[in-house]
DNA sequence: ATAGATTAGACCATATTGGGACCATATTAA
DNA sequence: TTAATATGGTCCCAATATGGTCTAATCTAT
């Protein structure tokens, strides 16, 4: 009956107390924890409790396992409170970006000046000699679209496209990038790329919002073919 | 609280030490990180360390590495935005809207069911019918406006439209509406909503995005020459 | 007394780290 | 222009750290 005194004890009651320092940030989204041997000196408990405790937090999704490397934490507290990332679908974030993106473009021309036109021009470097590999492009590409918001100097625009790139790095779909990302589409939407740039430069509104346009079309037509394909 | 001093340990560790120094500021934008040897020195761990920290950098597009040059911060720590509506002036707000709403328009004249449609009617009426008075009716056309984008079905829209409207009962401005509020520019307004659900019954593309259009290049209109008259 | 949980230790397979060397490119000084 | 230097890119090998597995002894609750 000592159990209505203890909270709880064993190897559960170790797991509880991982779920709760996870949960309340002490270790973060990414991070390795502490070895199972050290954890076992830490609690003062046997090394077999740990891996118990660890094999607990592993089925309720919060930590992976890497062989001869360590223990990290999978549970982002990001969205810990934010349903949105679950519930949209690659579809309805293109939609999103189709809405906000081209008139981005319309503020960058109207507005940035020299200094953020050299911003610009270095994402644009970044994403053109980004290894040609489906995550490195990805992540220059969101950098890209990142920075010619903030040439926006809307700051709303600009939280709201972070909020865009925190859904787009979100896992859902991420393995689909493999199928969509080929050598050719990464060609492709470099050359948008490049001629965005070309025309924001240029002052060509027109010009550079149309493209904006087509550049996303393009990017959502990549993803229905690529649905419909499965 | 016992002093628990945790430092991860390998190269997540020193990411974790390298990120929050940029994020501090102790590195700011486009600065040169020290050479890889020196931070090995300065860490006290092998270079091959330091690499592995840096690549999760970049992975995080918070430094660039330059080939025979340096490794470079491209962290913009103006995207920090602690308070988005503390930073959001008025006429910002009003250029986001103009980037969203026009679009939601467009989703909801193509996707809308006769279910949402009796609930966009039922916005309006409440709209059209709110007490003449500028709290009221601006609470009113709050609610319209996320109808109209909740009948979008994209839940990232709806929830961005969720945080339009948290600034916009937020924002400096309030007190300004009862300059901006008439009556008749209440009529106006009106006029427009009436106007707009009308093409969107119609399913009328063209019309009902040049209305939302210029419903909000109205808004943007009346709070500039608000703003010019103080 | 029994069954299950916990402890403690040993060993294995793999990944990371330490430390060094050399290469390719960019920058700087002569 | 040319040479020297600094920097990131790559490879190597040994040492260490880590999770995976197994065994046996001990504790605990029923």
């Amino acid at each position: 009956m000592e159990n209505h005194i203890k909270v709880s004890s064993g190897a559960s009651g170790i797991f509880n107390r991982l779920r709760a320092a996870i949960m309340n940030g002490d270790y973060v989204f990414n991070e390795r924890l502490p070895s199972e041997r050290d954890l076992a000196e830490e609690y003062s408990v046997a090394r077999g409790t740990i891996r118990a405790a660890l094999e607990q937090l592993e089925r309720a999704n919060m930590v992976r396992k890497k062989f001869g490397s360590g223990t990290f934490v999978c549970y982002d507290s990001r969205f810990e409170h934010e349903d949105v990332a679950e519930e949209t679908s690659p579809l309805e974030l293109i939609e999103t970006r189709l809405a906000i993106e081209p008139h981005i473009v319309r503020l960058v021309v109207s507005n940035a000046n020299n200094r953020e036109i050299r911003n610009l021009e270095e994402a644009l470097d970044n994403v053109l000699h980004a290894h040609q590999e489906p995550n490195s492009f990805s992540s220059a590409d969101e950098a890209f679209h990142l920075t010619l918001a903030s040439c926006s100097q809307n700051p709303l625009l600009i939280w709201m496209y972070q909020r865009i790139n925190d859904i787009r790095s979100h896992t859902q779909w991420s393995h689909r990038k493999h199928n969509i990302l080929t050598q050719s589409k990464i060609d492709d939407y470099n050359e948008q790329h490049s001629a965005l740039v070309r025309f924001i430069i240029r002052r060509d509104m027109d010009g550079a919002v149309n493209l904006m346009v087509e550049h996303l079309h393009q990017a959502k037509k990549d993803l229905l073919g690529n649905i419909n394909s499965l």
